[in-house]
DNA sequence: GGTCGTTCCATTGACGCCCATATTGACCCA
DNA sequence: TGGGTCAATATGGGCGTCAATGGAACGACC
């Protein structure tokens, strides 16, 4: 299975419109599945895409409630309520939706963002700072398991 | 299989008319179902909606109880009880009726809310109440359930 | 005959689809 | 290695179609 990775920043044109990288495309292609799969991010200024890998996701996280139950309806309203299947066009473009736009903050640019099975959609400049903070967590959390190697063996690998 | 996402709100018109979203007409029309099955949301002020899917999901809810059981004998009362079969026009427009419309406390907009296998119709002011708890809700969940995959991921890594 | 409901037609605005152009990066060959 | 060619991607815009909505005509049932 092909993976989303890598970012790159691209313009909104005057419709509203944005190409999907052809890389991305390349691989929702293999997917099979016309159309782009998104939803706010739940706890960030992103959205939040992908094709059917995305999709299944969903519906095994929702398969494990009850129909009718509580928690389902709530997850379903939150998840399924919020989602949107953009139309590609010829070009690979799709045109985000307002709620989506207002969500991530986005004007007139964008980041896509590989992450694995999906990719997210960024406002170039709060990917920026995000990127810088992750850049950082990921380090410290580096640091740890470097000093961890080293304590169990004096002759661990770094890195 | 194709299911309902996404959210859009609409106006009814002076005759109390309301378009069904193109999205969902063409999941419905999919399912082969001339009409619109709709019911009062058990828990909520909103209306069920769908087509056999729904119908076929509700058999088997009660095929779950015994016949003539109490609980059985309940929930047909309840979703069979107050079920109704809206006509849609030539153009794909329904009428709410009065009981399903006062359940919403729907007066000249709703909210069209996919839920996979079905979907909801809310009066919008409420829907955004709901939408905002129900996002705080999985919010919640997701932070749980990444916090204990961090730890169960910690823990194997140590060994 | 009036009222209610249903079917049909008209408008308008969005957007889906198509073609045109540019800019980038890869590849080839001298 | 440098230049040139080619291809694919990103972008811009025009036009037709369809969806949402409003209203009118038609029919049925009080």
């Amino acid at each position: 299975m092909s993976r989303f990775v890598s970012n790159v920043t691209l313009r909104l044109d005057s419709k509203g419109r944005v190409s999907i990288p052809a890389a991305f495309r390349t691989i929702l292609g293999r997917d099979g599945f016309a159309g782009l799969y998104c939803y706010p991010a739940l706890d960030r200024p992103a959205i939040d895409a992908g094709g059917n890998a995305l999709m299944a996701e969903i519906e095994a996280l929702m398969a494990g409630y009850a129909p009718f139950s509580e928690a389902r309806e709530q997850f379903a309203l939150a998840l399924y309520g919020t989602s949107e299947t953009l139309k590609v066009d010829g070009e690979g473009r799709v045109m985000l939706s307002e709620p989506l736009k207002r969500h991530a903050g986005v004007t007139d640019q964008v980041t896509f963002v590989g992450l694995g099975h999906k990719f997210q959609i960024w406002e170039p400049g709060r990917f920026r700072g995000e990127l810088a903070e992750a850049t950082q967590k990921v380090r410290m959390l580096k640091a740890e398991l470097g000093s961890q190697a080293a304590a169990r063996n004096a002759s661990g690998a770094r890195e």
